[in-house]
This record gives C-alpha cells, structure tokens and sequence, in this order.
DNA sequence: CCTTAAACGAGACGGTACGTCGGGTCTTGCT
DNA sequence: AGCAAGACCCGACGTACCGTCTCGTTTAAGG
C-alpha cells in the first residue's frame, strides 16, 4: 500500500525552516556531523516531518541548495558577453574560485558533493537541477565564441566547458594543491591555446 | 611532536588485518556504512587497537590504499611512450577511465574521496604520498614531449596535468555525464589542440 | 522537582520485561557481573529505554524487588499470632533463615544489599518501600505481645526488631559462621530472656 | 601446569605500594570504581604485579586491611574490663559506632562488607583472619563476666556476641536508620536485660 | 460552519555505532 | 625470576542518532 502524501496539506514553514537549519547546520559542523535529529531540533519541527518528505539527509541538503539557487530567480544569469571570450572566461573563473575559496560556501558545497559522491539519485538529481542549468549558461557563452569563429568549428561544447572548469573543481575537491585565481587564468589561457606549441609562422 | 604510542610493539599482523578488512568492507558497504567496530570485527581485532593507531575511520582507508599501493612496488610505474604523445595519453586515460567504471575500484576510490573532502589533513597526507607521485609521473611523460617539441616551451606541467586528467576526473567524481572511453580521447585531442582554431595556413 | 520524561507515553510492557530480566540475571550471574547491556539484550529492549528511567543497574534491581512484593499484594502479610511470642518468632525466624540459605533468594538479596551498600539514595528508598514496611509488621506482633505483659512496658520496639533479626542478617551477609534454624532459635531465646542470668528466686 | 611463584623473589616495596595505594583508592571513588588498574598506576607498578599475587580486586582490598590491622601488633587489643559490664561494652560499642560513622573508615569497611558479599572465599579468609580474632577478644570479655556470674551460666558465647554487635553492624550496613551512640547504648541495655520484662519482685 | 483526516510537535522505542574504560593475558627489555 | 611498561582481544559503559511508531493538537478541505 502506497501512502499518498497530500502535498497540498504540507506545511510551507515547517518546510522552510528545516531547509534553514539544514544549511545553518552543514555550515557549522560539516556533512559528517549533520544529523536528522539535529536538523528537527534546530527547525523547532518533529523529526517524522522531515522523514516524511525526504529520505535522507543529501536529498535534505540538495532542495536547500534548490532553494538557495532559486531565491535569486528561475535561472541562472548569464555569462558576461564582452565579445573578448578569453577576459570573460578568466573573470567568471576567478569568481568561481573565490567562492570555492570562502569558507560560507567551502563547507556547503564540499558536503553537497559528499552526498552526491555517496548518493547516485541525487546525483541524476543535481545533474539535472543545479548543474544542468549552469552549464547550460556555460555553453551559451562558448557557443556564441564558436559562431564569432573564436572557438573550433568542431568542438564538443560539453567537452569544452569541461576542459575550462574541470581542472578548477577537482583542484578543489582534492585539496591537490593551493586554489589561486592566477590557477584559473593558466586554465584559460591553456585550454584555449592548447597543450601543443602554436604555429609561429606568421 | 610526540608519539605516545610505542610503534616498536605493534603488531603488523594486526595491522595488516585492519587495514585488509578496510579494504573488503568499504567494497561492501560503502564509505557511508564503514564503522571502525565493523573493520575491528571483520579484523578480529579490538576496537582499541584501532583507535590506539589511527584517529578516524579515513585515515585507516588511507593507509590502506597506501598498503595496496605500496604493495606493487616502491614508486608507480612510468607512463607507457612511444613518442607519439597523443596516442600514449589516450591509452593512459582510457584505462584511468575503464579502471573508475569498474565497480571493483569506483567503491573504494570514491570512498577515499569523500574521506578526503572531509579531513583536510588526510587530504595533505593524500596529496603528498598518493597523488604526488603519481602526478610526478604523469609530468614526466609532459617533460618528455615538451623536450621533443611536441608541447609548448613555456607550458606549466601542473596545470598541463590537470587540463587531461582534471575533466575526467571530475565527472567520474560529480557523475555528471557517462564516463567513457570516447570522453577521454576528446578531452586529449582537445586539450591538447585547445579550443581555439588552429591556424589553417597550411 | 521536574521529570524530564513522560511518564504517560511509558511502554509498560518494556518496563516489565526489564525488570523481569534484571531478576533472572542476577540469579545466573550475581550482582558484579549484571550488566546494563545483559538486562536489555535479555529484555529485548534498546539499552536508552533502561537509561532512559533508571539511573543504575542498582535502582533497576530494586524497582524489581518491588515489584516481586507488590506481587502478592498491597501490604505484607502479619507475622503470626498464637499467643506464643516466643514460638512465634522462632517460626518466622526459621522461615527467614531458610529463604537466606536457598540460592533462589540468597543471590539476589546480596545483590540487592551490594547496591545499597554502594548508594545511599537506594538505601534510603530501600528503607522506606521495603525494610520498612516489614520492620512494621514486626513491630507490630511485638506490639501485641507487649500489651499482653510478654514484654516490658519500656521496651523500644525499633531497638527489640534489631536485636531479634540484626544477628541473622548480619550472620548471612558477613557469612561469618554457617547460619542454621538451631541458630535461629538461640537467637530468640537469648533476645527475649537477655545475657544476664534470670533470677532464679523461685 | 602450575607456575610455582617464588615467594622469596617477591619485592616487598611493590607488595606494599599497592596495598596503600588500594586504601587510598577505595577512600576516594569507593570499591565499585576502584579498579586493578587504578590501582597499578597509583602504585607505580605493572599490572601483572598485581595478577600475579592476587585474583581479584577484592582480594587486594582484603589483604591491605590485613596490613592495616597487623601495623599496630599481632593480636587485637583486648577490651576494657573495669568490673562493670554494661558499662564496658557502651564504652566499646559507641567507638565502633563512631568509627563506623567517620568517612574515613566507612567507605573502606563497606567496600571490604561488598567484597565479602561476593566472594564466598574472601568472606572465610575474613572470618578466620580479622572477624575471628576480634570476635575472640570480646568473647573474653564475655567470659570474664560469664565467671564473675554476670552472665547466664548457660549462655552461648558466639551468640552473644552477635546479640549485642550484630544491631548496630545491620544498621550501618543496610542504613535503615541513623546509627548513633543512644542507639549503642539501648542495644547494650536491652541485650543484657532481655525483651521480656524482669521479674518485679524485688 | 463543521466535521474529519492529514500533517504536525513531541518524544518513546528497538537498534547500531560511537569513543572510552577496564578486564585479564601476553611480550619485551631492564634489573 | 620478578618487574614496569604497555599492546592486545574483549566486554561493557553511557551517549548520539537512526528510522519507526504512537500520542494529542493544529489546520485546511470539502461536505
């Protein structure tokens, strides 16, 4: 028998505020820490609320990080056009490692990966909700490159957008080494240049 | 620094049992579910001998890895090269690829990753005695070329590194896309090339 | 004083299976070796649950030994009454000697007497719920021999309880001698006739 | 196999270190956390020292008592003996009570009572080694008085004993009431004179 | 407006694992 | 050989959370 949960009855403040605490308190004491228990207590909400509409912690955590993207609006912004795709990719970059960088979204961010990295639903999930979307932006930006002639005819945008922030996201994931905003603009500069030596006949 | 333990009267075959039973029940169960009383158990060991030797459930699967790694032989063997750079990368990747599609080693690999991001000590630790000289090894294959030409003079190994193994990497980490063996051979051919346009003068 | 649990949502099945297992397993295993861990696994029951309400091992044995006694009834039954204080208290006394040489009851009335050595806030409610309440019944059989005339008028009844009963139990717990019925009734002879010689001004 | 220990071998220093340091242990957290190791570590000594010349805690306890009692002289001091029974044994009886009333002897004497009570051996090595010596030296003084007429020609000695110590060690080892010198005194008097009234005819 | 069934807060419950203490055994090196 | 030191396997401690399950009590829909 399959329990039907009437959504429309569902408690909009609880909701919000268990979606609060669990930020607040993946923010203070990791994802390791975090607890269901702990989420309830600090929401002010029994803990049978929060089993009835997730069903575990990382989906908990994943629609907090759905709420934060979406406060701001239905999608994200745009990339900076400025018709110089090499400024624009270094400056969205070097955002991108600041962020990384604080310690308010350091910690929130490395435990959204824990869940995902333990977690393949919510791995389809993220891909589709939060990743999907930015990446989408991303390539925006490269395609509009590629039809200026400034990126390969043929390139693979996916591949591409991989290529820019994919060194940047595991440097961090793996702590390998310091996350510098000079790293970003060697990433940039190298993967559109390429590894191989430019023809210098000019 | 002091050790407060007296290491000259451990027992190695307690410790290799621990650190063996690591390795079956993260398999098993998964990073998530690996408790320090289950490996003791699976060890046939006390709990306290665990805990008198390592200081988290992380740093035991660390030393695990490093047993297995070491196990092989003292430093990992050299990149294969045959002198054409682009088709030893792309053999190189595509088992790095096949080897995280194999559920025998995504366990575990994963496992030390989630463990990574939630210690950063254990991340130093990682970064110095498993993916340093790993990486030193994939930077002297670069060297290679770059000395044969092949790659650009002024090119900063590190980020080269990180530009063919870091996309990859990343969507193994972030189950982003399918991870195969045609993604491998695109980010190759495309990290090396770049982005950009080759010059067509021919 | 505040509770800090509710009482009303107290599972009374699990209460009774407590202490239920608490008496069984002093009777196997004796007091030092009765653990918190035993009486849960014995009782089926999570260890919290017996955490949950009583502070000690010991204060679960004592609430079993009240529920033994309000077993039966309300209030313990009167001692005997022929009319032969003397015939009487040896026939208590005897009974009470052989309860203290059966295993069945001499186990775990040491471990109850070990608790109340070991906490003086059982001994206090020891006093009250259970030694009391028997010491009345006593004093009460010697009540009524002494408005008979069979015992003097000035007699401190509390005092008379001890003098009858202390030499016994003190036998048992100290062990200090093999404590038999012909003990028994030494001690009632000797407590209702006194160590000096009787005027034999006959 | 037996392992012959050889006494003679045995270091008087360590014997002596722990049996202090067992003393000073058990005054300050009481017999129930007392432990072997505690006490090794106070003493300064390994634990094997310990298991090897004593099975038990209780074991150890028992015999640092011995050494205590054996520190004054061989034997027990005998009782006063002015002429005046009554009056001789409220003199003795009120020390015990004040004794067993002072901290510094109770909790020693109440963990060495909860020794006894579980361990039936310990409690004849008691009996025979620091119960019986005592209990002769006030049998003796029963005696004197016995021959002196002050005592029932046909008393029983060993009862008598307990007729007038046995109260009041019951009282301080079950804590059913305040144990003070009025109530030694009652003991005394009631013990002496008998429950039943004296015969009036004066 | 009034029922009525859900969602809700609270928290007891049977469990698993935590990290620690101490039990009693064993080994190592010193005296 | 006895000893101090301490590693070892083991059992239990008392605590934190797990996910499930009642309890009353809101609360919002639909009759």
């Amino acid at each position: 028998m399959v329990t039907h949960h009437n959504a429309s009855r569902r408690s909009e403040s609880s909701r919000r505020a268990i979606l609060t605490a669990a930020l607040e308190l993946v923010n203070e004491v990791g994802y390791a820490k975090l607890s269901i228990e702990g989420i309830a207590a600090r929401a002010g909400v029994g803990k049978q609320t929060i089993y009835r509409w997730w069903p575990s912690k990382g989906t908990v955590l994943f629609e907090a990080f759905l709420m934060l993207n979406e406060g701001e609006d239905g999608e994200p912004a745009a990339l900076p056009d400025t018709g110089d795709l090499e400024a624009d990719l270094k400056t969205v970059l070097r955002a991108t490692v600041e962020e990384l960088n604080d310690p308010r979204y350091d910690e929130p961010m490395r435990a959204l990966n824990t869940a995902i990295a333990q977690d393949s639903v919510l791995a389809a999930a993220y891909a589709e909700r939060l990743d999907g979307p930015m990446k989408e932006v991303k390539k925006q930006r490269l395609r509009s490159a590629q039809q200026a002639g400034q990126l390969a005819g043929d390139l693979d945008l996916d591949v591409a957008v991989d290529m820019v922030w994919g060194p940047v996201l595991n440097r961090w994931l793996q702590r390998s080494a310091p996350l510098t905003t000079d790293y970003a603009d060697s990433v940039v500069t190298t993967a559109l240049s390429g590894l191989r030596p430019r023809d210098s006949a000019s």
